[in-house]
DNA sequence: ATATTAAATGTATATTTTACATTTATTACC
DNA sequence: GGTAATAAATGTAAAATATACATTTAATAT
């Protein structure tokens, strides 16, 4: 809440609030984290997330779908709250709390081109640079609940294209847990949930023989999330 | 972040920063959560979650304890962050997010006495007023959070007092999930994490032959998450 | 036609979860 | 002091789920 009983409470000071976004991406198999040079000082030239301050008249999601907007081009993202980072001292200029947003995207070209007009460049999770402020503690903590959410939503869609091929999903699980899975039980969990939709298309791109293209069926992911079911992989 | 690249992340203004508690307890194996009447305009008299502005030179999480400890003279409580509430138009008087955190704590006689005093109320869990603006979304995430974390973590623990028996456990679960479970699985499960310390008294309150009392032992808990294991209950 | 390569598939075993009923320790009452 | 009452404590069999593991198949390139 705000205000409300006694009078202790009624200290009222205002203060910076801030968004800073984790931007995941999957890229050949390899999930990414999208982190920027900054252009300004203090700490010109160092590694950062992307962020901004939240304006008065707008909510705190839309600054971060804005943010978001204006480092890749894209629009209408996935994004998730993570939490707010509120120590005092976090940042030497001012008192401001950052509410850290998630987001997962889909790395194409298009949008590659965007990123790097903004100095900004994908680096592979397991080999990220040291960030600003506490922003390393936000990747860690972005890196454990999109673990956590992915065991029981299905989170993983959001990094891929529309159309994708089972090999591909695995492939994205692996990275998201770090670890080698199993290619017929992964098939196996993953049709049992009922989501998948196959398409008569193939991917030939990574073999001769190709592999089906399929896509996500969100109804019956609603009506799986009704029956109290849950969406676990691996 | 804070600020970072292009000029217009540089729209800097300050707003209010609110914590709002979601206090949950247990009492006679019923979840139930703390509510104040309010009672100080605009909407006097109205149920609301306690909550206050951070101040300028305090941590989000020592605000949290702060409201906390002036709300029921407990310290030092289980807290943890729920999420930000940031519609622009949340708070009709003023822009303000507030930062929701939810703490359990172990209802007793004392805190009663003090939780009184400010007009605060336990409710039952299903059987809650309507709160003032957002406070309802606040708790009914906050649930779902609980039910969430209380699977993968002993959270259950610090809503009841250090020393408890099996069947008390196992009502606390059964108010979190709202779910009847079967005794003898129940104990089965909770035995084989191996983080119950028996000791040699007995509670009678609730029968005859009395129950006999456990502890919870952190080190071994703590070596069953390093582990990789799963906490799992219900 | 043949070689090559990633995609696709099934089965047996181990583990975990579920369902379910009786005995036991203690107190209160007669 | 024996008996009735009551919640606490316990085990086992069946079902469901998870794991481990190797071969066949479709398409292309030579």
């Amino acid at each position: 809440m705000t205000q409300n009983t006694p009078d202790f409470y009624q200290v009222k000071e205002k203060m910076y609030v801030a968004t800073d976004c984790i931007i995941f991406g999957l890229h050949q198999g390899k999930l990414k984290l999208l982190v920027f040079k900054r252009k300004v000082e203090p700490l010109s030239g160092e590694w950062s997330l992307i962020g901004s301050f939240v304006r008065l008249d707008e909510d705190l999601e839309v600054a971060g779908q804005r943010v978001l907007h204006e480092a890749t081009g894209l629009e209408n993202v996935f994004m998730q709250q993570l939490k707010s980072y509120g120590k005092k001292d976090r940042d030497p200029g001012y008192r401001c709390i950052s509410v850290a947003q998630y987001a997962l995207i889909r790395i194409d070209d298009y949008n590659e081109q965007v990123v790097e007009e903004h100095g900004a460049k994908w680096f592979e999770i397991d080999d990220l640079p040291a960030l600003i402020l506490d922003h390393d503690l936000m990747v860690q903590d972005a890196l454990r609940q999109l673990r956590q959410n992915a065991r029981y939503q299905p989170i993983g869609f959001e990094l891929l294209p529309e159309k994708f091929t089972i090999p591909q999903l695995q492939l994205l699980y692996e990275a998201i847990y770090q670890k080698e899975l199993d290619p017929r039980n992964f098939r196996k969990k993953v049709f049992s949930f009922n989501v998948l939709e196959k398409l008569d298309e193939k991917d030939k791109s990574t073999s001769k023989r190709g592999a089906f293209l399929y896509k996500f069926n969100y109804e019956n992911y609603q009506k799986l999330l009704k029956s109290g079911y849950n969406f676990e992989i691996a």
